[in-house]
Order: structure tokens, then C-alpha cells, then sequence
DNA sequence: CGCTATGTTGACTAACATCAATCGTCGTGG
DNA sequence: CCACGACGATTGATGTTAGTCAACATAGCG
């Protein structure tokens, strides 16, 4: 509900920044170093995010050690939406600026208010349909084209471009690995694959940019599709 | 609520016929034949599934036509559960009764009665949990560990047991497969390497029991931990 | 300016996919 | 009751891919 003085294009405001129907709800911002511990799988936890700036990892634990992160999460994009245990775990990957909503207040919101569930929703069915796509990808695409797909879907998640259009790898090589079941190494081979194919240029380590496919199109298998409106629950 | 004419211990019951706070809401028998497409990904979806007999099976496909099964699914959980666009495909495994659920209806019962969604909700979190899980376990762990991780869940969800204890396949080795990332002869090879090592005992090719461990806990790591009581939906 | 974390490159190896052939089992129909 | 066919499971031979280990380079940060 936080309205300039002045009414401006919505449009034009960072997508972090953007309001929801949640905000009706208590609420509070939150600063979260890197690495911090956001959550803990199995814990019991009463919160949803809303990122406004940075980037979050959803992982689990293997029994070795040997971490899986299961999503990346980005500006606009809610975690920690099912009330009750957790079932990932939640670290930052930057430094992230968010915004914290005591669940109970969204319930009671939601009793007088209806349709504020439903960003909740939409966020765990496209979870959930990220995390079998990534299961999929994992078993059935060899190391250069899962790195591909990741090279597809990241543009679509973060909009921050510098003037020559590259996207930033947020995340570390490793973190990259860990996302698509390979090490650090075969991503650094990977990415030089791709570039040696002509699929990317890089700059640097951590910037890259597609070629020959200028398309924002993020519809594709690829990036997880938007579950669009789905009037279940009545609309106010 | 089908009672028998003479009170009974519900604890005798099989598990699909156990009542649940949402069977007050509207519902309906369905019986599936076996590879009986339930829904698609994609499709939009507005009823709730539970299973009461058989086996169900969430999967997506690959843009090669290869099938990653997600989940399977027995008697007593519920599937469907977020009203909008389905996140995966549901098929029939075997022959399957199911009750089916009007979302409309459970939301209008759960504004009258606080909890309903609760079942819903845990079981979405466990459905990512488990992926969660899998992925973690197909990315590390290789194939005859896969398979006796599988050998150990499996018994924890079909509790039906001949007199000898063994826990039947429901499933075919594809299928198996399919799930665990990895071919049919892989699972063949693999369930024998876990015989020659003790580890289970097979009957045929569709029964085994495990050896050394009669336990019946289903809480390490490998069985998907049951999301346990969340208060947050104020219950009534 | 040096330390540490992160990325790069090469050599080697093991695991699993693939292909192909064969067998077993179940269901159907003569 | 048996013959047949189809599907699923088994077994073997072979090749490719990516993990592992080790050494080194680079960048970021104090």
C-alpha cells in the first residue's frame, strides 16, 4: 500500500518493489547476509518471503553431506508459503532484501479478504512444477545441455541487464553444480563448451550473454511457466 | 462415513477407507483402469484426489518423450491438491479407487470449518519434500543404492503384506526406472547386486523382503518424514 | 600484498546407457 | 489344453560421459 505522492506507471517500478494483494497482511523487511541461514528443513516455520532483492537456494542435504539445491529464487518470487515444517532448507545466496509475512495474519487476511492465498499457491504449484523439470533435465539432458537450459531460464529470472545485455551469474560455479547434479569442474567445462559451440559469449567468469536468440519468450520447457490465474478460490 | 452396521475399531480399518475432516466436503468414487491418464501438466484442475486402492504415479515427459516419474502415490494420500494448473500428469498405475473431491467445495467447507485445508497442505509439502529428496538421492547416490532406498520406502507405503512379509512391485521396472533415473536393466542388474548382497530377497520378480532390518520406522532420510500437526490453520 | 575462495585444465577411471539377443510370463483364442 | 503373441525382464558386450584427483591460475578481500 506504500504509494508514492505522485501516481506513477507501475510498469516502471523494479519488481522487487512491486506491491500484492499480501501486503494487507503484518509485515516487515528483512536484510540477509550471504550464506545466512534463512530456514532449516524440518523446522517449524510461520513465515513467507517475498524477495525484493538478491538471490535465495532452496537445498536439502544429502546423507554424506553433499548438498542439492533444489531452486534458485528471485525478485517477485515468494518461499516458505506452506504453513507448517519445512521441507527444504533456505540460505542466501546474495545479499538479499526481502519482505517477511507472519502467515497467520495472511489466514486471518485471507478470511476477509479472498483471493490473498492465492500468490501462495501459485508459488508452491510452480515449486513444484520447477522441481520435476529439474529432475527431468538432471537424468535425461548430458552436462553442456542442462548448463544450457540454466543459461535459457536465468535471463528470465533476473531482468538487471548492463548495457550490453549480459546476465550475471549470481551464484558460484559450485552452486551452479549443485543445482544441476554436476561438479564445479564440468560446469567450468561446460560453460567453455558452450561458448566454443557459439551458444554464448562470456565475459569474464560470471556474465554471459545468448546467441542467436534475442527471444524474452520464457514460455518453453525450459523456464517454469507461470501458473496463471486460476479462479478457484473467489475472487473478491 | 460408509459405517458397518456393528461399531468397529477404526484401527482395523484399511487405510483407505479411513474418513478424513474432508469427507464433509462434496465427493465421489471414481475407479481407474491401469495407465488411465488422470490429468495432464498444464491442464487446469479443480478436483482433489484420494486414493483408497491401487497405485498413482505424477510424472512429466522430457521434450524427448522420455518420462520422468515424480512420485507414486498409495492408499490414503491425496494428490491434486493446488487449485489452477497441474504441475505434473497423474496416471493409474494399477486399477485404482479413489475418492474425488470438489476444491470448490473444500474451499466453502473450509470457511465454515477451519483445518480442512490442512491435509491439503501437508500434502503438498511432502510431495515436495520427496522431490526434493529424490533428486537429492538420483544425483548422488549410485544405482543399487537407489534401488535399496526405494526397496526400504516402498514397504512404508504398501502395508499390505502376504503371510512371508514380502512387499509386492506395484510397479513395473520402467516404471522403477522412470523414477530413479535409470533404465529397466539397470534395475534388473541393480535388485540382483542388493540380492547377492544380502540385502534383500527377491520372490520372482515382483516380490522382495529386506534382510536384516525388520524395523518399521519410516523416518531416516529415505521415507518422506510426515509433515507432523502445523496449528496454523486455526483448527475449530 | 598476501591469503583464501573460486575457477581451470589435464589424466584417469568407474558407472551407467545403449544395443542386441534371449528368456519368461501372462493373457487370448483356437 | 495348448499355441501363439506381446510385453516385460534378463544377460552380455561395448562405448561414452562425467566424477575424481591433482596441480595450477585468478580474483576478491582483508
Amino acid at each position: 500500500m506504500k504509494k508514492q505522492g505522485v501516481a506513477m506507471l507501475p510498469e516502471r517500478r523494479a519488481i522487487g518493489e512491486q506491491t500484492s494483494v499480501i501486503d494487507e497482511a503484518r509485515h516487515w523487511p528483512v536484510r540477509l547476509q550471504k550464506n545466512k541461514i534463512i530456514f532449516h528443513p524440518g523446522e517449524y516455520g510461520d513465515i513467507v518471503y517475498r524477495i525484493k532483492k538478491g538471490c535465495v537456494r532452496l537445498q536439502v542435504d544429502g546423507v554424506g553431506g553433499e548438498r542439492q539445491i533444489v531452486a534458485f529464487l528471485f525478485p517477485g518470487e515468494l518461499f516458505g508459503c506452506l504453513p507448517g515444517r519445512r521441507s527444504t532448507a533456505a540460505e542466501a545466496v546474495t545479499i538479499v532484501d526481502a519482505e517477511a509475512y507472519s502467515i497467520a495474519s495472511l489466514i486471518e487476511l485471507n478470511e476477509r479478504k479472498h483471493g490473498v492465498a492465492q500468490p501462495l499457491i501459485d508459488a508452491e504449484s510452480e515449486l513444484e512444477a520447477s522441481l520435476a523439470q529439474l529432475i527431468a533435465n538432471i537424468v535425461h539432458f548430458p552436462a553442456s545441455e542442462r548448463l544450457l537450459w540454466f543459461c535459457r531460464w536465468l535471463p528470465c529470472k533476473i531482468k538487471e541487464r548492463d548495457v550490453s545485455g549480459f546476465t550475471e551469474f549470481p551464484m558460484s560455479y559450485r552452486d551452479i553444480g549443485d543445482y544441476l547434479g554436476l561438479n564445479a569442474e564440468t560446469v567450468s567445462r561446460g560453460l567453455k563448451e558452450l561458448e566454443s559451440r557459439g551458444l554464448i559469449t562470456r565475459r569474464g567468469r560470471k556474465a554471459f550473454i545468448l546467441r542467436g536468440e534475442e527471444s524474452e519468450d520464457c514460455d518453453a520447457t525450459g523456464c517454469a511457466t507461470t501458473t496463471k490465474r486460476s479462479s478457484l478460490v473467489p475472487q473478491s
